[in-house]
DNA sequence: TTACTTAGTGTAATAAATACACACTATCTT
DNA sequence: AAGATAGTGTGTATTTATTACACTAAGTAA
């Protein structure tokens, strides 16, 4: 195709700030660079846009890449795009959060070519990252910090069946703050969200927890009604 | 520089939709295309980002180019990046929408070379867009339509001084629905937010309201006291 | 059987949101 | 100067949502 616009020595990259939630802890995904620059260094899993695929197709490749995984919950939040963000050249980098299912510590696939290893790592203790991203994970993290709250993305971090008090921990973390059970168990109820199942939590030494399920036609059904948490 | 990343015959853009409060209509700037694709069709104002600046400069240099304006309030919303939304090549295009303040009918500056116009136009009553416009443009409203309710974005768009009556018609239009009066102002007020004025509005063949002030210095000690409204 | 750990529950007080209607005031007209 | 016009400005009662707060029940482990 006759291409009529200039050309520039630019480039698309995307970097992922995917968040996990395992025993009572947010953690991302972060991996180790084997190649320079910042080579050595820990960074969001990132990489280039091809040219002939979509950023969000970008994104989703990007993540089945590292983790295996299709079909998880993404969301783009911000693109960065400072002249000098990436020492080598001109590189505007598009970012998303992905939610990923932590049901137990599962075992992720291979990492490719450009990083030595994959690791979950608790938001509150973070390493040093490479390139601008501290800041972009900073940006993800408020953005799911608001999100959160009227919106039910919190399920996509849960087994698909949890308990309440999964559920309180949940927010309790992501918004920093105590939230008081009663009360949380009150409200989160009157939403009519979520299913109560005939089960129990097992193979804990203490009095189990009913388990519950994020009912999405329910919440599809009551649309706009927003959520709201932690105010 | 030695750039060892790879190359693509790939562009990056900035598109704006950029908000006007006028006669008590929200609009937004489109200009009339002058050259091909789409020539004669009317379009987000936007342009290529130059290789030696960021995006938020190039947002900024466009909307300074197309009204002469700066120091605008301005704000990236969403990249937009599906292979085939340029039918002349891959363009990625980040977006931002603007709110500049309309007093009284406010003459332009002449327009760059690929537009022979500049015009206000409401925003229910656009014509067909040029490119994946309508989309951005329907992302953007969607945006300020959810930021309005907990941000003071729309003092952004009101003269300086301005009554109540102005300021709650901004709040309908964008929200699309009747507020009550006594309400909206009891809840407005209460905020602590505004600085009411010894001065009235003038020119009006009727009683004169009285004219406020929005108080960014008080906004700012209140802080994350978030603003919720049109709920 | 006892100790331990977490699950599960209710009510009262306060704050916020909603619904609702009329008198006042400045200007314009005649 | 009297009346018409058009928008300003105000209060209260009701409903709904939020907050604060502490004990008993159930299951497990020793």
């Amino acid at each position: 195709m006759g291409l009529s616009l200039p050309k520039f020595d630019s480039v698309f990259s995307i970097d992922c700030v995917i968040f996990g939630f395992d025993e009572g802890e947010l953690k991302i995904l972060l991996i180790e660079r084997n190649e320079e620059p910042f080579k050595d260094w820990w960074a969001l899993p990132g990489y280039i846009v091809e040219q002939d695929e979509s950023i969000d197709h970008a994104a989703e490749r990007i993540l089945y890449e590292l983790t295996g995984l299709r079909g998880i919950y993404m969301d783009q939040f911000y693109t960065f795009g400072d002249v000098n963000r990436h020492p080598q050249g001109r590189v505007i980098t598009v970012s998303y959060y992905a939610m990923i299912r932590l049901s137990g510590s599962k075992d992720l696939k291979p990492v490719s070519n450009y990083a030595s290893k994959a690791v979950w790592i608790p938001v509150n203790d973070l390493p040093k990252l490479a390139f601008d991203h501290e800041k972009i994970f900073s940006k993800g993290f408020d953005k799911i910090r608001h999100k959160i709250s009227y919106q039910p993305i919190a399920f996509e971090l849960l087994p698909e069946k949890f308990t309440l008090t999964q559920l309180q921990n949940l927010y309790e973390v992501i918004l920093n703050k105590k939230l008081d059970k009663r009360n949380f168990r009150k409200k989160m109820l009157n939403y009519g969200i979520l299913k109560e199942l005939d089960e129990k939590q097992k193979g804990v030494s203490y009095r189990a927890a009913k388990l519950y399920k994020f009912d999405k036609r329910k919440y599809s059904k009551l649309f706009q009604k927003e959520i709201t948490f932690g105010k």
